[in-house]
DNA sequence: CGCCGGAAGTTTGTTAAAGT
DNA sequence: ACTTTAACAAACTTCCGGCG
């Protein structure tokens, strides 16, 4: 149990560096500056390119104004997809996104009605199939389809208002943003088509039928243009389902859906629907995710990640994301006090800490209620704040949200967070601080942060605040956090909770780069 | 100078929660 | 229900010093 920091922190950042540079083999830090964030790159230097050994070929991304729009559009809610694949009329766009090679030279282009043909209609068609892992020992598989179903539904109706016609609308989605619904419908659709027999609670629960019938509509023209499939396919859903009539007869949740195994998609659906005779552009292959194993040792049920997934973007980044079998299972994280936490708990992501609840939030630092006080916080040893921050362990100055980018020589920028602190403050609510590794390994970073992941540091007291001065000569607020007696801390002192993450800690850390 | 490689800085894409 | 916010993660770009 007992390591020596120090060793600790060096090893853990040699282990990521030789990762790293096993990946890009020219140059890449893995840096998170992203206050400006948005801004269009002004210096696109293709000069000095030629010098350079072949950078890895970038997708040829939108042109300046088009990016230049798309920021100021709001994020899309992407929620779990239930699949995610290619489009086949985005196929060019992405020729070096690792699925691409799956596309077959064929791919239809969207602009097209999607033909109806008969060969390559029931071989080797990949099914779209969110390839629940059969073993993941619990009752949740079958929730997991449900869910899918549902989420399908939001995101038809979310598709659907962004393509009506409407005046009234004061943004216009981005292309890209409606690009990118497109996608997840139409691998909504091909799943619903071809991996899953209706239920009637598709109908009754989450009113698919309704949704479906999108395709009717009048206000739907731009969409008719741009992927006239997903008019055709709703069509056929609709029509299939009712013929079927919505699987009345169907005994509860049975197994069917869920037969799945982990040896891929496997044509599970060979039944009626393979059979049909006529196909869309359905027989692209497409990309499953993939849900981590029950029994998986770091993304199993007992492991380090349980609660989360990875899936490949289709520019080949790999992401966390909540795994949505095990949403109920998340531990809420508004709460004041330990939360069930020791001191020195200690997760590999901070998207880990939030599934079990030590911190409110997938990145941002602070989670709180303005009205009641700051539940947590997480101090990272490479973000932006880190110059603003004073962290001496059991004594920690802290700046608020927006510190950094506000240059109002006057007046600081307060946000929710910040007055969660003001009321942490005047209440004496206790704070839980988390203290994070970052992703850089710069070797002059303070020793008190793990070496890799997050923890829990334990409970810290708001006793100060004060304003400060950022180099854009903007104000801001910061707050003096105060480690409480360790008999509040679950005995667990200062000390000791620098002794994490251990060394197997840091091994698993390690393994959860290789996914499952 | 040309090249290499590490370090530092920038841009883009992303997910989930908060806000409206 | 939809939009905005937040900042991480990775890819990408630039800077810089050492070497032949």
């Amino acid at each position: 149990m007992k390591e020596q920091p120090e060793q600790n922190h060096k090893l853990g950042c040699d282990l990521h560096k030789r990762k790293h540079s096993l990946l890009s083999p020219t140059s890449s830090r893995g840096k998170m500056i992203s206050k400006n964030r948005g801004r269009t790159g002004t210096k696109n230097s293709s000069v000095k390119q030629k010098i350079r050994p072949a950078p890895k070929l970038k997708v040829p991304s939108e042109a300046v104004g088009a990016r230049l729009t798309n920021t100021s559009a709001p994020q899309v809610q992407t929620r779990v997809p239930v699949v995610d694949m290619e489009s086949p009329g985005e196929a060019s766009g992405h020729v070096l996104a690792p699925r691409a090679s799956n596309l077959p030279s064929n791919a239809t282009p969207t602009h097209l009605p999607s033909p109806v043909t008969d060969n390559d209609t029931n071989q080797d068609i990949e099914m779209t199939q969110p390839t629940v892992d059969a073993t993941p020992a619990d009752e949740n598989s079958a929730s997991v389809w449900a869910d899918s179903v549902e989420q399908g539904v939001k995101q038809l109706a979310r598709l659907y208002t962004m393509i009506k016609t409407d005046e009234k609308r004061t943004r216009e989605p981005s292309e890209k943003e409606v690009k990118r619904y497109i996608k997840y419908m139409r691998a909504f659709m091909l799943f619903l088509k071809h991996d899953v027999e209706p239920k009637p609670d598709f109908k009754d629960k989450y009113s698919l039928d309704k949704a479906l019938g999108f395709y009717l509509r009048p206000d739907i023209e731009p969409l008719k243009k741009v992927a006239p499939d997903l008019l055709l396919l709703a069509k056929e859903i609709l029509e299939q389902y009712d013929a079927e009539e919505w699987g009345k007869d169907f005994a509860d949740d049975g197994e069917e859906g869920i037969e799945t195994d982990d040896l891929g998609p496997a044509i599970a659906t060979s039944s009626k629907k393979g059979k049909q005779s006529h196909d869309t552009s359905s027989s692209d292959p497409t990309e499953v995710v993939r849900l981590p194993p029950g029994s998986h040792p770091i993304w199993g049920l007992e492991g380090i990640m349980h609660g989360l997934a990875r899936k490949t973007t289709e520019k080949g980044r790999t992401v966390l994301f909540l795994d949505p079998r095990y949403h109920n299972k998340k531990r809420n994280a508004k709460v004041f006090g330990h939360n069930d936490h020791t001191p020195g708990a200690w997760w590999p992501y901070q998207k880990a800490a939030l599934f079990h609840g030590a911190h409110g939030a997938p990145q941002a630092g602070i989670t709180g209620n303005p009205n009641l006080g700051t539940y947590s916080i997480v101090v990272s040893a490479t973000s932006v704040y880190r110059h603003l921050n004073e962290d001496k362990g059991t004594e920690l100055w802290y700046s608020a949200d927006k510190s950094v980018e506000n240059a109002d020589p006057l007046n600081p920028k307060i946000s929710n967070a910040t007055r969660s602190l003001e009321k942490a403050r005047k209440e004496g609510t206790p704070v839980r601080v988390l203290r994070h590794a970052g992703t850089t390994c710069d070797p002059r970073r303070s020793p008190i942060y793990p070496t890799v992941g997050i923890r829990y540091d334990g409970l810290y007291e708001v006793v100060a605040q004060k304003l400060g001065t950022n180099k854009n000569n903007g104000v801001f607020k910061r707050f003096k956090l105060v480690r409480l007696p360790d008999s509040m801390n679950a005995g667990v002192s200062w000390e000791e909770v620098q002794r994490y993450p251990t060394r197997e800690q840091r091994r698993q850390f390690d393994h959860t780069k290789d996914g499952y």
